[in-house]
DNA sequence: AAAATGTCCAACCGCAAGTCA
DNA sequence: ATGACTTGCGGTTGGACATTT
């Protein structure tokens, strides 16, 4: 009993999408307010080539607006170096707590073909910090956790999977882990293309010494870009 | 100048979870 | 309760572009 494939391969366009089809799926979008009638039935209705999950991802990934593409800040660095850390690759979990325009895919891709080598090169150095697991019955933060571009709280718990539920992880400590390593980080400091040591051994140092009740992360994007917008006014460094 | 190698990122694939009849 | 269908996610790939030899 096989799986039933989402669309018709031989009948659907695939590879890099043309600027038609991009404004064709746009066009769409904002007509009818999102993905009327679901993702499956708007190339249809559309009159794109495409698989529904194919425009899914092409609106989500590059075309939805407020989505960013530029370089990557010092402080998103070390927001992703962090997480990643505690929570693994749970990307879509990681862009929730960037600030808003960053997508799973392209922290991902970020992740991927820059930070790891950066932290590969830093555990040549630290071999004894990197890679560890992480306490998480150590003694919870005696504060309220923050995110550390807008003070906003981390808050939810939820279910973890696979390698991490080896190492579940709450919201406090990963604001405990981010709080020294960012707020502490000017918003315009130049960052050199490898972390220095000192800024990556704040993170691992944290980790090893604050942590949360057992607990989980489960705040949607939704959530997390709507308080990302509501708290903006103040001291961000978007 | 050309070939080889490396980097980056959009896009695809398959699985799991969620939804609904 | 169940199975079909949809959506979301993470891993991986392929190709364009940049850099090095």
């Amino acid at each position: 009993m096989g799986r039933s494939p989402c669309c018709d391969k031989a009948a659907v366009k695939r590879g890099p999408w043309s600027e038609e089809e991009d404004a064709r799926l746009r066009s769409y979008i904002e007509q009818h307010g999102g993905a009327a009638g679901g993702w499956m039935a708007l190339p249809r209705k559309a009159g794109l080539r495409r698989c529904g999950k194919s425009c899914r991802l092409r609106w989500l990934n590059y075309l939805r607006p407020g989505v960013r593409h530029g370089a990557f800040s010092p402080e998103e660095d070390h927001v992703i170096c962090a997480l990643h850390a505690a929570v693994g690759s749970r990307w879509s979990l990681i862009a929730a707590h960037l600030p808003p325009g960053r997508t799973d895919n392209a922290v991902k891709n970020y992740w991927n073909t820059r930070l790891k080598k950066k932290m590969l090169l830093f555990a040549g150095r630290q071999p004894h910090d990197v890679g560890r697991n992480v306490n998480v019955s150590a003694a919870p933060a005696d504060e309220t956790p923050l995110a550390p571009w807008t003070g906003l709280p981390l808050t939810g718990c939820g279910s973890g999977g696979g390698a991490v539920d080896q190492m579940r992880v709450g919201d406090d400590m990963i604001a405990s882990m981010l709080k020294p390593a960012v707020v502490s980080q000017p918003a315009d400091s130049s960052f050199s293309s490898e972390p220095a040591a000192t800024e990556l051994d704040v993170i691992f140092r944290s980790m090893g010494t604050t942590g949360g009740e057992h607990s989980d992360l489960s705040l949607s994007s939704t959530e997390i870009e709507t308080d990302w917008y509501h708290h903006a006014d103040s001291d961000t460094v978007i």
